[in-house]
DNA sequence: AATTGTGATTTGGTATGCCAATTTTGCTGT
DNA sequence: ACAGCAAAATTGGCATACCAAATCACAATT
C-alpha cells in the first residue's frame, strides 16, 4: 500500500488550554484590575482539581498572550485586560452590516490620516496591489487577499501601530463569520469586482494628491458601495440573511 | 506605613523562553519543512541538558505561537515556518502619543456616529458621569474610571458592537503601559482636570443637539487638548519619556 | 504475499516532590 | 516605639516518575 492513510485524527484540545480559557473567564468575571495579583497556581490547581503542572502550563499560555506576568517567589499579576481577547470571540458573530458600518467610519479616518504622510514606497505598493487586482480578474482565489492587502497597506502608511492593529483586527473579524464566505462567493460572480477596483483607484488618486479629505471621502464611498452591494444581495439571499443582516438601524 | 513601596524587581527571563528560542533557531538552521516531525521532547531535554518539563513548556510556547502542533503519542510537527512569525507588533508597548493619535481619529468618528442615534437614556448616562466627574475633584482615584466610562458610553451609544469593542480595546491599551500611570499621577496634580471636564461638557452639548460634525469636532479638540497636555508634561519629564514619546512624526 | 491482530515501544500527558527566590512575620536590640 | 535582621511561610521553578494514547514490529492467519 503506497498511500499513507490519514493518521493523527483530530485530537481533543489539550487540557492546559481549557484551563487557560477558564482562568481567563474567571478573571473577566471578577473585578480584577490590571496590576492586581492573581490567585496562586496552587489555588487554581485545587479549584480545577488538577495538578499544579497543568495550571502552570496554562499560566505560560497566558504569559505568552501577554495577559499576565509571572514572578518567582512573588506571584502572577494581571498585565493586560482579558477583555481585549475575550470580547473578540463574542465579536466574531457580528453581522456583516454592523462590521461594515464600523469599517466605513474607521477606515475612512485611516485613509485621511495616511494621506499627508504616505511615502513613495507606500504609494508604489498600493499601485502594485492594484495591478494585481486588475490582472487577476479570473483568478478570484486571491482577490480577497489583494483586497485585504490594499486596505491594510493604507493603514500601514499612517505609520501608526495602533491604527494598523485596529484595521487588521476589523478585517480579520469577517474570517470568523461564515456569512462572509457566502457573500464573497456571490460577489465573485458579479461585476462588482470592477466597481471596487475603480473605487480603489479613486482612493489611490487622492492619496497621491496627499488630499486627506479626498481620501476620506473616496474610502467612505468605497465602503458605501460595498454596503449597497451587500444590500442588493440580501434581497436574493433573504432567507439566509434574514434577521441577521439588519441588526443595526444605523446609517 | 501607608505607602506600599514598589517591590518585585525585574526578574531574569524564564528558562522555558530561552529554550523555546533555542529550538526556534535549531529549526531555522535545519532544513525542516512545514509538516515535518520535530525531535521529541526527550531528545531536546537531553540536548539542552534540562528536564523534559522545561522542553514541554517551551513546546507550549511554540504551540501558542502557532509554530508547531503537538500530538499525543505521535510527536510534534512544524506548523508554520519560524520566519512567518511577523505577527502584529505587540501593542502593549505602544507610545502614549501614538495611541492618542489613533484615539483622536477613531473616537471623533465614533462621536459623530453616535450623535444621530443617541438615545435619551444614553444622554442621561453621560450627564450622570459628568456629574460624578464634577463632584469628585478631590477623589482622584476614580477619575480615570469615570473618564473611561464617558468615552466608552459614547461608543455604546452608536449601538454598534464593533465600535464598542474597538473603543474598549484602545482604551485598555494604556493599562499595559507604565508610562500612563506616571502621566496620570502628574495630571491629577494639575488643573488639566477642569479643562477635560469642560471638554466633556462640550461633547455632550453637541450630542444633545444630534450634531454629528459638532460632536466630531468637540471630541477631536478634547483629545487634542490631552495631546497638548502630554506634550507639556514631556518637557518636565523629559528623561523618562525621551525617545519613547515621539516615535511618531504624525500629526 | 497480503492482512490482521497483538504486544512492545515510542511519545506526549499528568502528578508529586523538592528547590530557590521572594515576601512576610516576629524577635531583638537600641 | 522603632529599626534591623533573621527565621518562617509563601510562591513559582524545575526534575523525576508514572500514565495513556498512538505507533510500530512481527507473528499468526488467510
Amino acid at each position: 500500500m503506497a498511500i499513507k492513510v490519514i493518521k493523527n485524527p483530530p485530537m481533543a484540545e489539550r487540557l492546559y488550554r481549557e484551563i487557560g480559557e477558564s482562568i481567563k473567564q474567571e478573571i473577566a468575571k471578577s473585578t480584577m484590575k490590571v496590576g492586581d495579583k492573581l490567585p496562586t497556581e496552587r489555588v487554581y490547581a485545587e479549584l480545577f482539581g488538577v495538578s499544579r503542572t497543568l495550571v502552570r502550563e496554562a499560566f505560560i499560555m497566558l504569559e505568552i498572550e501577554e495577559l499576565i506576568e509571572v514572578r518567582k517567589g512573588s506571584g502572577s499579576y494581571l498585565k493586560n485586560s482579558p477583555s481585549s481577547l475575550l470580547t473578540i470571540a463574542h465579536v466574531s458573530d457580528v453581522g456583516p452590516f454592523e462590521l461594515l458600518q464600523a469599517r466605513q467610519e474607521i477606515e475612512s479616518s485611516i485613509a485621511a490620516c495616511a494621506a499627508p504622510v504616505i511615502t513613495k514606497q507606500d504609494l508604489q505598493k498600493l499601485q502594485d496591489i492594484l495591478d494585481i487586482e486588475s490582472a487577476e480578474l479570473e483568478v478570484v482565489e486571491n482577490a480577497n487577499s489583494a483586497d485585504r492587502d490594499f486596505h491594510l497597506s493604507i493603514a500601514q502608511a499612517t505609520q501608526n501601530t495602533v491604527l494598523v492593529d485596529t484595521a487588521t483586527r476589523l478585517w480579520d473579524m469577517k474570517d470568523g463569520n461564515p456569512m462572509w464566505k457566502k457573500l464573497h462567493a456571490r460577489i465573485q460572480d458579479t461585476s462588482y469586482h470592477d466597481q471596487w477596483l475603480e473605487d480603489h483607484r479613486k482612493v489611490l488618486v487622492q492619496l497621491r494628491k496627499r488630499n486627506a479629505e479626498g481620501a476620506r471621502q473616496a474610502m467612505w464611498q468605497h465602503i458605501e458601495n460595498v454596503k449597497q452591494t451587500l444590500f442588493k444581495l440580501s434581497d436574493t439571499e433573504a432567507p439566509d440573511f434574514d434577521g441577521y443582516l439588519f441588526a443595526q438601524p444605523h446609517g
